[in-house]
DNA sequence: CGCTCTGTTGAGCGCCTTCAAGCTTAGTGG
DNA sequence: CCACTAAGCTTGAAGGCGCTCAACAGAGCG
C-alpha cells in the first residue's frame, strides 16, 4: 500500500475579498457581509509534488481549492494496484464530500508544485447555512466532478490504448490550451488508463515515432491535435 | 445510434406530503409551509423498459426522482458504442445537471418497469431559494452519485472480465439484499462492465458451470456471495 | 563507483475481440 | 398447428492486443 507523504508549507491566513482569482473559487460570489461569517482561519498552503492533501478514509476535516498546480484523485483496488479517478487544476475543490459527512473517498497526491487554499468543514457549513449565494458554486462544483467523472469512464477507460492515450492527451491540452502538456510518469499514466505502465510507455513510444507528440523535455510534451483526433477516429 | 422509446402513462399528480417512501426522497426535509411553494404540478409517471426519460443533449426541464424499477444512465461514443455510467434505483435522482443549467449529460432508459417524479426544474430551483433544508438532500444526492461513478471506475472498469462481473453481481445483490439480481440482458452487461457481448455471455456461462450463480429464469440470478467474492481475490 | 528509480524494449502468453455459425424463444401469419 | 422470421443468446475459431516477466539503459545521488 503506498504511502505519501503530507508535508506543507504555511503560506499565510488567506484573504479571501481579495483572492486573485476570486471568479474561479467557491467563495466567487460572497458579498462584504459574509465574509464576517468566516470565524476560523483558512490557511494557504504550498504543497511539493508528492505530497498528499489527504488520504483515503480519513475523517474529513477539510476540503481545499486548488489555487495552482495540478492534484490526482486516486482510489486503490483491494490488490495494491492505483487508479487515478480524476485530475484537479486550478479554481476546482477537492474533498466535498466531507460536506456530507463521509471520510474522505480518494487520496489527493499533488502532481504539480501546488497552492491550495484549506477551508475547514465548519466555515463551509456555516455559510452555506447563512448564505444561499455559496449554494450555486457548490452545485456547480459538484457537477463539475460528477460530469468529469463521467467523461472519465468513457473516454479514458474504453477503447485501445491508443485511443485512450490520444483521448488524454487532447483532454489535458484543452485545459491549457497554448502550453505543452505535462504528465507525471509512465505509471500514472497507466493508472490513468487503465493500463499497465509498460503499455502507457510503449503507447506514447508509437506516438513519439509516428509525429503524434513531441516530448521537448522528460514528461513535457507538445501535442499535434488533428492527428491526435485522427486516431480517436480510426478504425 | 440508438434512439429510444419516450412514452410514459400518467398516473396522477404526486401529493409530496404523503409520499409512500418520504424519507427516502429529494423532498423528504421539507415542512408543511414549505409545499406552499410548489406552484407546478409535479407528475407522477409509470414507464415501460426500453422507454427514457430524457435523451442526451436535451435541454433539461425536470429532473427525477425514481420511485421503483431501474434506469440506466449510457453515453454514447462517437462510433456509436453506448457505456453504461450508472444506475439508478429507489430514492436516486435522475438528472441532476439540469440544476445548474446544463443540458442532460446522459441518455436515461428503464431498464425494469420504473414509477418516476418528474420535478420541473423551476420547483426544485424555487424550493432551493427558499427553504434550506433541501440542500442536504440536493448535496446528498450530488455525493450519492459522484460516489457511484468513482465506484464504477475501480470496481467495474478494471481488471479481467471474470473480476469485473463478479464484482457487480456483489454489488447488485448488496442493493437488493435477500432478492435475486436481475439484469437486462448480454449487451447491457458488455456496456456496464466494458467488455464485449460475447465476453459478457461467456463468462456469465462460466460462473454458472462453476456454481457461482444460478439463472433461475432468463436475466434473473441467485448469488453465491463468498464464492464471488473469492473471485474478486483470486490471482 | 554502486545504488536506486524511471523509462525503454523484448519475448511469450493469455485474455478479450471479432467474425461467424448455430441455437432458443417468442411472435406472426398462413 | 406449424412454418417462418427475428432477436437474443451461446459457442467456436482465429488473431491481436495488452499483460507479465525480464533485461537493460540513463539519470541522479550518495
Amino acid at each position: 500500500m503506498h504511502r505519501y507523504r503530507t508535508d506543507a508549507a504555511w503560506l499565510g491566513t488567506a484573504r479571501c475579498r481579495n483572492c486573485a482569482i476570486r471568479d474561479l473559487v467557491l467563495f466567487g460570489d460572497l458579498r462584504d457581509p459574509d465574509f464576517g461569517l468566516i470565524q476560523l482561519p483558512i490557511d494557504e498552503l504550498r504543497i511539493e509534488p508528492g505530497a498528499a492533501l489527504y488520504h483515503v478514509g480519513e475523517d474529513g476535516g477539510s476540503l481545499y481549492t486548488i489555487r495552482s498546480g495540478l492534484v490526482k484523485l486516486v482510489q486503490f483496488l483491494p490488490d495494491g494496484t492505483q487508479r487515478i479517478v480524476r485530475l484537479l487544476r486550478c479554481g476546482a475543490v477537492a474533498g466535498l464530500e466531507v460536506l456530507v459527512g463521509r471520510p474522505y473517498e480518494h487520496t489527493a497526491v499533488v502532481l504539480q508544485e501546488a497552492e491550495v487554499c484549506q477551508l475547514p468543514r465548519a466555515v463551509v457549513e456555516r455559510l452555506s447555512k447563512e448564505t444561499p449565494r455559496l449554494h450555486a458554486r457548490l452545485m456547480e462544483r459538484w457537477y463539475q466532478s460528477l460530469h468529469q467523472a463521467d467523461d472519465w469512464l468513457t473516454a479514458l477507460s474504453t477503447g485501445s490504448a491508443r485511443r485512450r492515450l490520444a483521448r488524454l492527451f487532447l483532454k489535458l491540452a484543452a485545459d491549457c490550451p497554448g502550453e505543452p502538456v505535462r504528465l507525471s510518469g509512465r505509471e500514472d499514466l497507466g493508472a490513468m488508463l487503465g493500463l499497465g505502465m509498460e503499455t502507457a510507455s510503449r503507447t506514447i513510444a508509437e506516438f513519439k515515432r509516428a509525429g503524434l507528440v513531441r516530448e521537448t523535455m522528460p514528461n513535457v510534451f507538445v501535442c499535434d491535435g488533428p492527428a491526435l483526433e485522427a486516431v480517436d477516429r480510426e478504425g
